[in-house]
DNA sequence: GCTCATACCGTGGTATTACCACTTTGACAA
DNA sequence: TTGTCAAAGTGGTAATACCACGGTATGAGC
């Protein structure tokens, strides 16, 4: 029997999803911690009751999105998740929209605002300590696009790390690599400015010293204006942009 | 020969990886538009090589990242991808991470505070009329805190999508089923408390009047005081139930 | 007795084949 | 002209066999 039946309508969905949907409660529940080694994929497949392909399409789309991690010869071992990978996943997403480019600003202000205020309250001296290195750089580097734009990135980065908030931190991975391309593109623009160095070089000071003195509010109201200035000389270049390419 | 050949060096990666990569190459390089079907797994198989289940699991991968969609009995199609789904993948991740359920407050005070901002210079009626509704809809459910919570992140994702961002809208999505969660125990907790359905009413109220006035000062204000009171009971409610526990 | 090399075993990696299920489409009949 | 159904195309699953890599245990050699 079974060939012509009726079909058992109480039955479970297709078996990829349900085999997907086991393994993912696995995982959420708990069950199963960082390192864990799943089990075989022949005995899955005979625990679950399907096929052995099945179950490598999913461990495959698991590994796709980084929660597991498949070693040949020796198993499919649960990942302690790395967000910067979803950086590649909003970056791939990100390819085909475009427009968000400038957008992704508005997520840097949000992040780096509460940020700045956790790591006022939160910021050991190895933190302040990493932002002092950091600011170096960036003074170090004011006049490249290139590798100015990375320092920058890097000292902003070294304000998240130090807000010490795993979510947060997990956001500004996800979209880091946006965030860099945009802080290269921002370099390149206003890179000819006048009193752009010292725009760079004391404002970053400032902050780091409002952190190291706990001050939020005050660090809060700086980066404000740290974006705010920024996004004037975006503004000016771009006005200057225009006036030449007009004059030609 | 090539039995116990020394290996040819110059060959290519494993068969999953290389057909992954052809594959995300015409994605990125746009050869792939939004909507395009796929060729067929047997024809890709034949074409690039390998056999249908390697196939099957790159597709299955690139599904799993929301890039493609796979469509029984019709084909492989490109994805114009949404933000939502990497909550999804957020949620896997910082599950294994436990703490993360309070420090997901952290993520959302960042995001929704420019979120308002931007709503107060971006709102148009149609935004004022969907959080109005919402507003509603959480005066009539105060009382419960499974539909209450519900509604109470309704509004806050209203105000999200007032403030017309991508990208903030697309973190708040990845974080979306935390931040569900955290409604929900959030009110599970202070559903007792004397005074909390002014809290939760009279605030909402407040808010969407700062919107609509589009008072961006006054509304990010009036966010961190609603941040704040919440928090308030939150710690009244976990010193309630130490001191009942204690006495038991 | 200790160390190193080798063989074995467990596990993922891939291929092959066959058949089922869904979707679409076009042909046929009313 | 329209509705129905059948066929073709495509994904979904299963079963099996064999290869490739990692680790461990076992043996030989020192």
């Amino acid at each position: 029997m079974g060939a012509g039946l009726t079909r058992e309508p109480a039955e479970e969905a297709t078996g990829y999803d349900q085999v997907f949907a086991f393994v993912r409660e696995q995982l959420l529940s708990g069950q199963m911690k960082a390192g864990d080694r799943l089990l075989p994929e022949r005995e899955l497949a005979t625990r679950l009751g399907v096929s052995r392909p099945v179950i490598r399409e999913v461990l495959r789309a698991l590994a796709a999105i980084g929660v597991i991690e498949i070693r040949h010869g020796y198993g499919s071992v649960v990942r302690r998740p790395d967000f910067a990978e979803l950086g590649d996943l909003f970056t791939m997403m990100l390819a085909q929209q475009g427009e968000v480019v400038e957008d992704v600003m508005e997520a840097r202000i949000a992040i780096e605002r509460q940020a700045i205020r956790l790591a006022c309250a939160r910021a050991t001296s190895t933190d302040l300590a990493a932002l002092g290195k950091a600011l170096r750089r960036v003074e170090e580097t004011v006049t490249d696009p290139q590798i100015g734009g990375d320092a920058d990135f890097a000292f902003h980065a070294a304000l998240i790390a130090a807000a010490h908030s795993p979510t947060l931190a997990s956001l500004h991975a996800a979209i880091a690599v946006l965030l860099k391309r945009s802080h290269l593109e921002r370099r390149e623009r206003i890179t000819s400015l006048d009193g752009i160095e010292t725009y760079l070089v004391e404002h970053h000071r400032e902050l780091l010293a409002a952190v190291a003195a706990r001050d939020a509010d005050s660090a809060d109201r700086l980066l404000m204006q740290h974006f705010a200035i920024g996004t004037e000389y975006q503004r000016r270049a771009a006005a200057e942009r225009d006036r030449s390419s007009s004059t030609s």
